[in-house]
DNA sequence: CGGGACGTTGACGGTCGTCAAAATTAGTGG
DNA sequence: CCACTAATTTTGACGACCGTCAACGTCCCG
Protein backbone atom coordinates (compact mmCIF):
# COMPACT_ATOMS: atom_id res chain seq x y z
CA UNK A 1 0.00 0.00 0.00
CA UNK A 2 1.31 3.19 -0.71
CA UNK A 3 2.46 5.11 2.43
CA UNK A 4 1.56 9.19 3.12
CA UNK A 5 -1.74 7.96 5.55
CA UNK A 6 -2.77 8.90 8.08
CA UNK A 7 -3.30 7.06 11.32
CA UNK A 8 -7.24 7.39 10.98
CA UNK A 9 -6.37 6.07 7.68
CA UNK A 10 -4.39 3.16 8.46
CA UNK A 11 -6.89 2.22 11.47
CA UNK A 12 -9.64 1.92 8.36
CA UNK A 13 -7.50 -0.20 6.13
CA UNK A 14 -6.43 -2.41 9.21
CA UNK A 15 -9.93 -3.15 9.53
CA UNK A 16 -10.89 -4.90 7.11
CA UNK A 17 -8.11 -7.45 7.66
CA UNK A 18 -10.28 -10.23 8.82
CA UNK A 19 -10.27 -13.47 10.03
CA UNK A 20 -6.87 -15.64 8.88
CA UNK A 21 -7.13 -18.65 8.12
CA UNK A 22 -4.64 -21.59 7.16
CA UNK A 23 -5.39 -23.71 4.05
CA UNK A 24 -3.33 -27.12 3.26
CA UNK A 25 -1.60 -27.98 0.15
CA UNK A 26 -4.47 -29.35 -2.09
CA UNK A 27 -7.14 -27.56 -0.30
CA UNK A 28 -9.52 -24.88 -1.85
CA UNK A 29 -9.75 -21.65 -1.04
CA UNK A 30 -12.86 -20.93 -2.99
CA UNK A 31 -15.15 -22.95 -5.20
CA UNK A 32 -16.30 -22.56 -8.48
CA UNK A 33 -20.00 -21.72 -7.93
CA UNK A 34 -19.93 -20.24 -4.35
CA UNK A 35 -21.24 -17.34 -2.82
CA UNK A 36 -18.33 -14.45 -3.51
CA UNK A 37 -18.08 -11.98 -0.11
CA UNK A 38 -14.53 -11.90 0.46
CA UNK A 39 -11.10 -10.73 -1.06
CA UNK A 40 -8.07 -13.04 -0.32
CA UNK A 41 -4.64 -11.50 0.38
CA UNK A 42 -2.38 -14.25 0.60
CA UNK A 43 -0.32 -13.71 3.46
CA UNK A 44 2.30 -17.39 2.83
CA UNK A 45 1.87 -19.92 0.61
CA UNK A 46 1.04 -20.61 -3.23
CA UNK A 47 -2.16 -20.85 -5.05
CA UNK A 48 -3.37 -21.92 -8.57
CA UNK A 49 -7.10 -20.62 -9.89
CA UNK A 50 -8.42 -22.48 -12.06
CA UNK A 51 -11.80 -22.74 -14.42
CA UNK A 52 -13.87 -25.80 -15.45
CA UNK A 53 -15.29 -25.63 -18.99
CA UNK A 54 -19.10 -27.63 -19.12
CA UNK A 55 -16.92 -30.40 -21.02
CA UNK A 56 -14.46 -30.68 -18.18
CA UNK A 57 -11.60 -29.16 -19.87
CA UNK A 58 -9.74 -27.36 -17.22
CA UNK A 59 -7.71 -23.95 -17.79
CA UNK A 60 -5.56 -22.73 -14.80
CA UNK A 61 -5.81 -19.01 -15.08
CA UNK A 62 -3.21 -18.07 -12.86
CA UNK A 63 -0.50 -18.88 -10.10
CA UNK A 64 -0.26 -16.55 -7.03
CA UNK A 65 2.17 -15.78 -4.22
CA UNK A 66 2.34 -14.66 -1.05
CA UNK A 67 1.30 -10.73 -1.07
CA UNK A 68 -1.31 -10.88 -3.88
CA UNK A 69 -4.79 -10.79 -4.36
CA UNK A 70 -7.00 -13.38 -4.96
CA UNK A 71 -11.04 -13.31 -5.27
CA UNK A 72 -11.42 -11.02 -8.00
CA UNK A 73 -13.76 -12.62 -10.55
CA UNK A 74 -16.13 -13.09 -7.67
CA UNK A 75 -17.22 -9.58 -7.66
CA UNK A 76 -19.49 -8.94 -11.02
CA UNK A 77 -21.81 -12.25 -10.22
CA UNK A 78 -21.42 -12.46 -6.61
CA UNK A 79 -20.49 -15.53 -7.23
CA UNK A 80 -17.10 -16.92 -7.64
CA UNK A 81 -16.40 -18.13 -11.56
CA UNK A 82 -13.22 -20.30 -10.42
CA UNK A 83 -11.38 -22.47 -7.66
CA UNK A 84 -8.58 -21.25 -5.61
CA UNK A 85 -6.66 -24.14 -4.86
CA UNK A 86 -3.50 -24.04 -2.24
CA UNK A 87 -0.55 -25.61 -4.05
CA UNK A 88 1.48 -25.60 -0.78
CA UNK A 89 0.32 -25.21 2.90
CA UNK A 90 -0.57 -21.50 2.86
CA UNK A 91 -2.48 -18.74 5.77
CA UNK A 92 -5.18 -16.17 4.00
CA UNK A 93 -6.57 -12.82 5.13
CA UNK A 94 -10.19 -12.47 4.36
CA UNK A 95 -11.49 -9.55 3.69
CA UNK A 96 -15.14 -8.73 3.26
CA UNK A 97 -15.60 -6.81 0.38
CA UNK A 98 -18.46 -4.89 1.47
CA UNK A 99 -16.14 -3.30 4.13
CA UNK A 100 -13.60 -2.24 1.07
CA UNK A 101 -16.31 -0.95 -0.55
CA UNK A 102 -17.63 0.91 2.67
CA UNK A 103 -13.99 1.66 3.24
CA UNK A 104 -12.75 2.86 -0.18
CA UNK A 105 -15.09 5.39 -0.14
CA UNK A 106 -13.95 7.35 2.57
CA UNK A 107 -10.03 6.69 1.65
CA UNK A 108 -9.03 7.71 -1.34
CA UNK A 109 -5.61 6.06 -1.15
CA UNK A 110 -7.63 2.67 -0.58
CA UNK A 111 -10.26 3.60 -3.87
CA UNK A 112 -7.11 3.96 -5.71
CA UNK A 113 -5.26 1.10 -4.20
CA UNK A 114 -8.27 -1.65 -5.55
CA UNK A 115 -8.58 -0.45 -9.15
CA UNK A 116 -5.51 -0.78 -9.52
CA UNK A 117 -5.13 -4.10 -8.68
CA UNK A 118 -8.17 -5.23 -10.68
CA UNK A 119 -6.46 -3.17 -13.76
CA UNK A 120 -3.43 -4.71 -12.98
CA UNK A 121 -4.72 -8.77 -13.43
CA UNK A 122 -6.72 -7.29 -16.36
CA UNK A 123 -3.18 -6.28 -17.34
CA UNK A 124 -1.99 -9.65 -16.95
CA UNK A 125 -4.28 -11.21 -18.51
CA UNK A 126 -3.64 -9.27 -21.52
CA UNK A 127 -0.05 -10.80 -21.48
CA UNK A 128 -0.95 -14.47 -21.06
CA UNK A 129 -3.28 -13.87 -23.74
CA UNK A 130 -0.15 -12.34 -25.83
CA UNK A 131 1.60 -15.65 -24.58
CA UNK A 132 -0.98 -18.45 -25.02
CA UNK A 133 -1.95 -16.91 -28.80
CA UNK A 134 1.51 -16.32 -30.50
CA UNK A 135 4.20 -17.87 -29.19
CA UNK A 136 5.76 -21.58 -29.10
CA UNK A 137 6.68 -24.29 -26.10
CA UNK A 138 9.88 -22.96 -25.84
CA UNK A 139 9.32 -19.02 -25.52
CA UNK A 140 5.86 -19.80 -23.51
CA UNK A 141 8.00 -21.74 -20.59
CA UNK A 142 10.68 -19.22 -21.05
CA UNK A 143 8.59 -16.40 -20.34
CA UNK A 144 7.00 -18.09 -17.53
CA UNK A 145 10.03 -19.22 -15.74
CA UNK A 146 11.41 -15.65 -15.98
CA UNK A 147 7.70 -14.26 -14.78
CA UNK A 148 7.68 -16.79 -11.92
CA UNK A 149 11.29 -15.66 -11.05
CA UNK A 150 11.19 -11.82 -11.02
CA UNK A 151 8.03 -12.08 -8.87
CA UNK A 152 9.74 -14.48 -6.45
CA UNK A 153 12.85 -11.76 -6.67
CA UNK A 154 10.59 -9.08 -5.89
CA UNK A 155 10.07 -10.84 -2.65
CA UNK A 156 13.24 -11.61 -1.54
CA UNK A 157 14.47 -14.34 -3.00
CA UNK A 158 16.87 -15.57 -5.53
CA UNK A 159 16.81 -14.01 -8.93
CA UNK A 160 18.01 -17.61 -10.31
CA UNK A 161 16.87 -20.68 -8.49
CA UNK A 162 13.15 -21.18 -7.57
CA UNK A 163 11.09 -23.79 -6.77
CA UNK A 164 8.08 -25.01 -8.45
CA UNK A 165 5.36 -25.47 -6.45
CA UNK A 166 3.10 -26.88 -9.28
CA UNK A 167 3.23 -29.92 -11.10
CA UNK A 168 4.60 -30.32 -14.99
CA UNK A 169 0.70 -30.74 -15.91
CA UNK A 170 -0.36 -27.12 -14.24
CA UNK A 171 2.32 -25.79 -15.82
CA UNK A 172 1.10 -27.03 -18.97
CA UNK A 173 -2.55 -26.09 -18.76
CA UNK A 174 -1.61 -22.63 -17.39
CA UNK A 175 0.60 -22.28 -20.82
CA UNK A 176 -1.85 -24.00 -22.93
CA UNK A 177 0.24 -26.96 -23.66
CA UNK A 178 0.67 -30.93 -22.38
CA UNK A 179 2.33 -31.82 -19.66
CA UNK A 180 4.86 -33.95 -21.65
CA UNK A 181 5.71 -30.84 -23.81
CA UNK A 182 6.44 -29.17 -20.50
CA UNK A 183 8.64 -32.16 -20.01
CA UNK A 184 10.58 -31.88 -22.73
CA UNK A 185 10.86 -28.56 -23.24
CA UNK A 186 12.50 -28.67 -19.27
CA UNK A 187 15.00 -31.42 -20.98
CA UNK A 188 15.59 -29.00 -24.46
CA UNK A 189 16.75 -26.35 -21.69
CA UNK A 190 18.63 -28.27 -20.03
CA UNK A 191 20.75 -29.84 -22.57
CA UNK A 192 21.42 -26.14 -23.92
CA UNK A 193 22.70 -25.32 -20.76
CA UNK A 194 19.82 -22.36 -19.82
CA UNK A 195 18.86 -24.11 -16.73
CA UNK A 196 19.31 -27.01 -14.74
CA UNK A 197 16.59 -28.68 -13.73
CA UNK A 198 15.78 -31.09 -10.33
CA UNK A 199 12.69 -32.33 -10.13
CA UNK A 200 10.38 -28.86 -8.89
CA UNK A 201 13.96 -27.00 -7.92
CA UNK A 202 15.04 -25.18 -10.96
CA UNK A 203 18.34 -22.79 -11.15
CA UNK A 204 18.75 -20.58 -14.05
CA UNK A 205 22.32 -20.46 -15.75
CA UNK A 206 21.75 -18.21 -18.03
CA UNK A 207 18.99 -15.49 -17.96
CA UNK A 208 19.77 -14.00 -21.28
CA UNK A 209 19.29 -16.76 -22.81
CA UNK A 210 15.51 -17.13 -21.48
CA UNK A 211 15.13 -13.64 -22.26
CA UNK A 212 15.93 -13.81 -25.67
CA UNK A 213 13.77 -16.57 -26.65
CA UNK A 214 10.79 -14.70 -24.75
CA UNK A 215 11.99 -11.86 -27.03
CA UNK A 216 14.14 -13.01 -30.36
CA UNK A 217 15.38 -10.00 -31.84
CA UNK B 1 -26.80 1.36 -14.42
CA UNK B 2 -29.02 -0.58 -12.16
CA UNK B 3 -32.42 1.74 -11.00
CA UNK B 4 -33.78 2.78 -7.75
CA UNK B 5 -31.17 6.11 -7.97
CA UNK B 6 -32.21 9.42 -6.92
CA UNK B 7 -32.58 12.90 -9.28
CA UNK B 8 -29.48 13.83 -7.64
CA UNK B 9 -27.25 10.58 -7.95
CA UNK B 10 -28.43 10.56 -11.68
CA UNK B 11 -27.13 13.96 -12.13
CA UNK B 12 -24.05 13.32 -10.81
CA UNK B 13 -23.13 10.26 -12.98
CA UNK B 14 -24.43 12.17 -15.89
CA UNK B 15 -21.51 14.75 -15.45
CA UNK B 16 -19.12 11.76 -15.59
CA UNK B 17 -20.23 11.92 -19.69
CA UNK B 18 -17.32 14.30 -20.75
CA UNK B 19 -16.34 14.96 -24.32
CA UNK B 20 -18.00 13.22 -27.08
CA UNK B 21 -15.68 11.88 -30.09
CA UNK B 22 -15.87 10.52 -33.44
CA UNK B 23 -13.54 8.00 -34.42
CA UNK B 24 -13.27 6.96 -37.94
CA UNK B 25 -13.00 3.64 -38.94
CA UNK B 26 -9.03 3.27 -38.77
CA UNK B 27 -8.29 5.69 -36.38
CA UNK B 28 -7.51 4.97 -32.68
CA UNK B 29 -8.61 6.02 -29.59
CA UNK B 30 -5.69 5.81 -27.29
CA UNK B 31 -2.14 4.43 -28.08
CA UNK B 32 -0.33 2.26 -26.17
CA UNK B 33 2.20 4.28 -23.55
CA UNK B 34 -0.46 7.10 -23.88
CA UNK B 35 -0.83 8.36 -20.45
CA UNK B 36 -4.22 7.76 -19.25
CA UNK B 37 -7.26 9.77 -18.00
CA UNK B 38 -10.29 8.62 -19.54
CA UNK B 39 -12.26 5.66 -19.54
CA UNK B 40 -15.00 5.29 -22.85
CA UNK B 41 -17.83 4.39 -23.20
CA UNK B 42 -18.79 3.15 -26.80
CA UNK B 43 -22.02 4.79 -28.46
CA UNK B 44 -21.65 3.32 -31.21
CA UNK B 45 -19.31 1.31 -34.08
CA UNK B 46 -16.96 -1.47 -32.88
CA UNK B 47 -13.35 -1.52 -31.83
CA UNK B 48 -10.47 -4.29 -31.30
CA UNK B 49 -7.52 -4.07 -28.79
CA UNK B 50 -4.36 -5.30 -29.29
CA UNK B 51 -1.00 -5.37 -27.45
CA UNK B 52 2.19 -5.41 -29.25
CA UNK B 53 5.03 -7.48 -28.20
CA UNK B 54 8.95 -5.68 -27.84
CA UNK B 55 9.56 -8.26 -31.03
CA UNK B 56 6.66 -6.66 -32.93
CA UNK B 57 4.26 -9.86 -32.57
CA UNK B 58 0.76 -8.59 -32.04
CA UNK B 59 -2.48 -9.89 -29.93
CA UNK B 60 -5.99 -8.56 -30.61
CA UNK B 61 -7.09 -8.66 -27.09
CA UNK B 62 -10.44 -8.12 -27.47
CA UNK B 63 -13.27 -6.28 -29.82
CA UNK B 64 -15.59 -4.15 -28.25
CA UNK B 65 -19.02 -2.66 -29.15
CA UNK B 66 -21.74 0.19 -28.31
CA UNK B 67 -22.23 0.22 -24.44
CA UNK B 68 -19.05 -1.33 -23.57
CA UNK B 69 -15.96 0.23 -21.59
CA UNK B 70 -12.65 0.37 -22.95
CA UNK B 71 -9.60 1.89 -21.07
CA UNK B 72 -9.52 -0.31 -18.04
CA UNK B 73 -6.09 -1.53 -18.79
CA UNK B 74 -4.73 2.37 -18.24
CA UNK B 75 -6.06 2.51 -14.83
CA UNK B 76 -2.84 0.49 -12.84
CA UNK B 77 0.46 2.30 -14.43
CA UNK B 78 -1.66 5.87 -15.56
CA UNK B 79 -0.87 5.17 -18.72
CA UNK B 80 -2.06 2.49 -21.49
CA UNK B 81 -0.97 -0.49 -22.29
CA UNK B 82 -3.10 -1.42 -25.70
CA UNK B 83 -3.76 0.29 -28.53
CA UNK B 84 -7.93 1.18 -29.10
CA UNK B 85 -8.40 0.99 -32.75
CA UNK B 86 -11.64 1.59 -34.52
CA UNK B 87 -12.70 -0.95 -37.05
CA UNK B 88 -16.19 0.96 -38.41
CA UNK B 89 -16.59 4.61 -38.00
CA UNK B 90 -17.45 4.51 -34.17
CA UNK B 91 -18.01 7.66 -31.67
CA UNK B 92 -17.82 7.47 -28.04
CA UNK B 93 -18.02 9.45 -24.67
CA UNK B 94 -14.60 10.21 -22.72
CA UNK B 95 -15.76 9.99 -18.94
CA UNK B 96 -12.54 11.33 -16.69
CA UNK B 97 -11.30 8.34 -14.41
CA UNK B 98 -10.55 11.19 -11.50
CA UNK B 99 -13.56 12.12 -11.98
CA UNK B 100 -15.34 8.48 -11.68
CA UNK B 101 -13.38 7.94 -8.70
CA UNK B 102 -14.49 10.99 -6.91
CA UNK B 103 -18.68 10.40 -7.48
CA UNK B 104 -17.89 6.89 -6.99
CA UNK B 105 -17.15 7.95 -3.63
CA UNK B 106 -20.42 9.45 -2.98
CA UNK B 107 -22.78 7.32 -5.34
CA UNK B 108 -22.70 3.83 -3.89
CA UNK B 109 -24.29 2.02 -7.15
CA UNK B 110 -21.72 3.72 -9.15
CA UNK B 111 -18.84 2.53 -6.93
CA UNK B 112 -20.20 -0.93 -7.75
CA UNK B 113 -20.55 -0.54 -11.26
CA UNK B 114 -16.97 0.08 -11.81
CA UNK B 115 -16.38 -2.96 -10.08
CA UNK B 116 -18.31 -5.16 -11.73
CA UNK B 117 -17.25 -3.89 -15.04
CA UNK B 118 -13.71 -4.40 -13.85
CA UNK B 119 -14.73 -7.76 -12.78
CA UNK B 120 -16.73 -8.91 -15.51
CA UNK B 121 -13.43 -8.04 -17.61
CA UNK B 122 -11.54 -10.05 -15.76
CA UNK B 123 -14.00 -12.97 -15.83
CA UNK B 124 -14.16 -12.40 -19.83
CA UNK B 125 -10.56 -13.00 -19.91
CA UNK B 126 -10.39 -16.17 -18.24
CA UNK B 127 -12.82 -17.94 -21.05
CA UNK B 128 -10.43 -16.31 -23.68
CA UNK B 129 -7.49 -18.18 -21.86
CA UNK B 130 -9.63 -21.45 -21.82
CA UNK B 131 -10.38 -21.03 -25.11
CA UNK B 132 -6.90 -20.02 -26.29
CA UNK B 133 -5.40 -22.59 -23.78
CA UNK B 134 -7.52 -25.82 -24.43
CA UNK B 135 -9.37 -25.23 -27.79
CA UNK B 136 -9.30 -26.63 -31.55
CA UNK B 137 -9.60 -24.08 -34.23
CA UNK B 138 -13.19 -25.31 -35.35
CA UNK B 139 -14.04 -25.08 -31.41
CA UNK B 140 -12.65 -21.75 -30.98
CA UNK B 141 -14.21 -19.88 -34.14
CA UNK B 142 -17.78 -21.44 -33.01
CA UNK B 143 -17.30 -19.84 -29.60
CA UNK B 144 -16.34 -16.56 -31.34
CA UNK B 145 -18.96 -16.61 -33.46
CA UNK B 146 -21.39 -17.48 -31.23
CA UNK B 147 -20.08 -15.06 -28.53
CA UNK B 148 -20.82 -12.43 -31.15
CA UNK B 149 -24.26 -13.58 -32.07
CA UNK B 150 -24.96 -13.19 -28.66
CA UNK B 151 -23.85 -9.95 -27.57
CA UNK B 152 -25.54 -8.57 -31.07
CA UNK B 153 -28.64 -10.15 -30.11
CA UNK B 154 -28.38 -8.47 -26.83
CA UNK B 155 -28.25 -5.10 -28.26
CA UNK B 156 -31.47 -5.93 -30.78
CA UNK B 157 -29.94 -7.40 -33.57
CA UNK B 158 -30.98 -10.75 -35.02
CA UNK B 159 -29.26 -13.82 -33.37
CA UNK B 160 -28.38 -15.56 -36.56
CA UNK B 161 -26.69 -12.87 -38.96
CA UNK B 162 -24.41 -10.78 -37.97
CA UNK B 163 -21.42 -8.64 -39.97
CA UNK B 164 -18.04 -9.21 -39.29
CA UNK B 165 -16.31 -5.53 -38.44
CA UNK B 166 -13.03 -7.42 -38.52
CA UNK B 167 -10.57 -9.18 -41.22
CA UNK B 168 -9.90 -13.02 -40.76
CA UNK B 169 -6.47 -11.93 -39.76
CA UNK B 170 -7.68 -9.95 -36.65
CA UNK B 171 -9.90 -12.81 -36.19
CA UNK B 172 -6.68 -14.96 -36.13
CA UNK B 173 -5.13 -13.09 -33.82
CA UNK B 174 -7.48 -13.00 -30.98
CA UNK B 175 -8.17 -16.85 -31.44
CA UNK B 176 -4.43 -17.62 -31.76
CA UNK B 177 -4.65 -18.97 -35.32
CA UNK B 178 -3.44 -17.41 -38.55
CA UNK B 179 -5.86 -15.91 -41.03
CA UNK B 180 -5.88 -19.00 -42.95
CA UNK B 181 -7.00 -21.54 -40.87
CA UNK B 182 -9.69 -18.59 -39.83
CA UNK B 183 -10.56 -18.57 -43.69
CA UNK B 184 -10.43 -22.44 -43.87
CA UNK B 185 -12.24 -23.40 -40.76
CA UNK B 186 -15.15 -21.30 -42.13
CA UNK B 187 -15.17 -22.67 -45.37
CA UNK B 188 -15.52 -26.29 -43.42
CA UNK B 189 -18.61 -24.30 -41.64
CA UNK B 190 -20.30 -23.93 -44.38
CA UNK B 191 -19.82 -27.23 -46.14
CA UNK B 192 -21.25 -28.59 -42.92
CA UNK B 193 -24.15 -26.42 -43.66
CA UNK B 194 -23.31 -24.79 -40.22
CA UNK B 195 -23.11 -21.22 -41.74
CA UNK B 196 -23.54 -19.25 -44.64
CA UNK B 197 -20.73 -16.85 -45.39
CA UNK B 198 -20.40 -14.23 -47.85
CA UNK B 199 -17.53 -12.05 -47.54
CA UNK B 200 -18.05 -10.30 -43.78
CA UNK B 201 -21.50 -11.40 -43.47
CA UNK B 202 -22.38 -14.63 -41.56
CA UNK B 203 -25.44 -16.34 -41.54
CA UNK B 204 -25.63 -19.02 -38.89
CA UNK B 205 -27.86 -22.17 -39.95
CA UNK B 206 -27.69 -24.42 -36.98
CA UNK B 207 -27.04 -22.92 -33.77
CA UNK B 208 -27.25 -25.76 -32.04
CA UNK B 209 -24.35 -27.32 -34.17
CA UNK B 210 -22.04 -24.62 -33.41
CA UNK B 211 -22.82 -24.83 -29.83
CA UNK B 212 -22.08 -28.27 -29.80
CA UNK B 213 -19.01 -27.82 -31.53
CA UNK B 214 -17.97 -25.56 -28.75
CA UNK B 215 -19.20 -28.32 -25.85
CA UNK B 216 -18.76 -31.64 -27.31
CA UNK B 217 -20.96 -33.51 -24.79
C1' DC C 1 9.29 -50.74 2.02
C1' DG C 2 5.74 -50.46 -1.21
C1' DG C 3 2.31 -48.03 -3.84
C1' DG C 4 0.70 -44.08 -6.19
C1' DA C 5 1.59 -39.69 -8.02
C1' DC C 6 4.67 -37.40 -10.84
C1' DG C 7 8.13 -36.98 -14.41
C1' DT C 8 10.84 -38.47 -18.58
C1' DT C 9 11.48 -40.23 -23.07
C1' DG C 10 10.33 -42.33 -27.55
C1' DA C 11 7.54 -43.19 -31.75
C1' DC C 12 4.04 -41.63 -34.43
C1' DG C 13 0.23 -38.85 -36.21
C1' DG C 14 -2.80 -34.80 -36.53
C1' DT C 15 -3.55 -30.01 -36.49
C1' DC C 16 -2.28 -26.01 -37.82
C1' DG C 17 1.51 -22.87 -39.72
C1' DT C 18 4.07 -21.56 -43.87
C1' DC C 19 4.59 -20.41 -48.48
C1' DA C 20 2.61 -19.55 -52.77
C1' DA C 21 -0.71 -18.40 -56.24
C1' DA C 22 -5.03 -16.97 -57.69
C1' DA C 23 -9.61 -14.85 -56.96
C1' DT C 24 -12.42 -11.48 -55.10
C1' DT C 25 -13.29 -7.16 -53.03
C1' DA C 26 -12.47 -2.55 -51.44
C1' DG C 27 -10.44 1.82 -51.89
C1' DT C 28 -8.46 5.68 -54.54
C1' DG C 29 -7.80 9.01 -57.76
C1' DG C 30 -8.67 10.55 -62.24
C1' DC D 1 -18.41 6.68 -62.39
C1' DC D 2 -14.86 3.95 -63.82
C1' DA D 3 -10.30 2.07 -63.86
C1' DC D 4 -6.61 0.61 -61.37
C1' DT D 5 -4.15 -0.76 -57.40
C1' DA D 6 -3.97 -2.44 -52.82
C1' DA D 7 -5.99 -5.25 -49.46
C1' DT D 8 -8.33 -9.22 -48.23
C1' DT D 9 -9.77 -13.90 -48.85
C1' DT D 10 -9.56 -18.53 -50.58
C1' DT D 11 -7.34 -22.75 -51.66
C1' DG D 12 -3.53 -26.06 -52.19
C1' DA D 13 0.80 -28.47 -50.97
C1' DC D 14 3.92 -29.39 -47.61
C1' DG D 15 6.16 -29.50 -43.22
C1' DA D 16 6.87 -28.32 -38.26
C1' DC D 17 5.31 -28.43 -33.86
C1' DC D 18 3.04 -30.34 -30.50
C1' DG D 19 -0.44 -33.91 -28.92
C1' DT D 20 -1.25 -38.78 -28.14
C1' DC D 21 -0.16 -43.14 -26.52
C1' DA D 22 2.87 -46.01 -24.20
C1' DA D 23 6.54 -47.57 -21.31
C1' DC D 24 9.63 -46.74 -17.90
C1' DG D 25 11.87 -44.23 -14.11
C1' DT D 26 11.76 -41.52 -9.84
C1' DC D 27 10.23 -39.63 -5.75
C1' DC D 28 7.47 -39.05 -1.91
C1' DC D 29 4.47 -40.46 1.83
C1' DG D 30 2.32 -43.44 4.55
Amino acid sequence: MPIGLTDDELDRIDSIIGVRRKIKRGETLFHNGERFSNLYAIRTGFFKTCIVSEDGRDQVTGFQMAGEIIGLDGIVNEHHTCDAVALEDAEICAMPFAQIEDISREVNALQRHVHKIMSREIVREHGVMLLLGSMRAEERLAAFILNLAQRLHARGFSQTELILRMTREEIGSYLGLKLETISRTFSKFVDEGIVEVRQRHVHILNIQLLQDLVNPK
